[in-house]
DNA sequence: GCCAACGTTGGC
DNA sequence: GCCAACGTTGGC
């Protein structure tokens, strides 16, 4: 089965892509997604080696894509943060035995050598179909094609070279 | 800070 | 199952 191409949002004073990179081992566990439709794609199309453009949302001029990080765990599997009343995720309808929400891991994978703000990919006319650029687009995992996503790395100053090992 | 777009909730 | 009200996302 080919890699999978997605688009992950993160606001950056939450959590951006240099606190990924500096995190343990690079990778960290995606918690706090509440929303179904990207539940189900964690859970249903995610394999461990897919890959995603980071991207930073909520950033004012900053806002658009910093680079890529890969799936790091072999499937989704129970965001503990439903379970813990403290918690900002906290969801008291959910049940251990029949959990709501899943999360995967992402591994920091490669930095783009410059920003690709939502702008430019607004302007591009190879990516007036991808999700992000849509108006009312607020889907915090989103699945990309690959021609988008090599187009996208490539307005990233990504080499051809850079790409291969992603299987782009 | 505004507000459009969208998802979710809950009454019926 | 409809849909109004409400809350959230996220660009600007």
């Amino acid at each position: 089965m080919g890699k999978k191409y997605w688009l992950i949002k993160s606001e950056p004073d939450v959590f951006g892509f240099d606190d990924l990179e500096n995190c343990e081992n690079q990778t960290e566990h995606w918690d706090g997604i509440r929303n179904c439709q990207a539940r189900n794609f964690m859970r249903d199309e995610m394999q461990q080696g897919d890959v995603a453009i980071f991207y930073h949302s909520n950033a004012g001029p900053e806002v658009g894509a910093v680079g890529l990080a890969t799936v790091a765990s072999e499937k989704a599997y129970p965001d503990p943060t439903q379970f813990d009343p403290k918690s900002n995720y906290h969801d008291a309808k959910s049940t251990k035995e029949n959990p709501r929400w899943l999360m995967v891991d992402f591994k920091w994978a490669k930095a783009f050598k410059r920003l690709v703000t939502l702008k430019e990919m607004k302007g591009s006319p190879e990516l007036t179909e991808m999700l992000v650029v849509q108006r009312g687009q607020r889907l915090s995992i989103q699945p990309v094609e690959k021609a988008h996503f090599k187009a996208v790395c490539k307005m990233g100053g990504l080499a051809v070279k850079d790409l291969k090992e992603f299987g782009i």
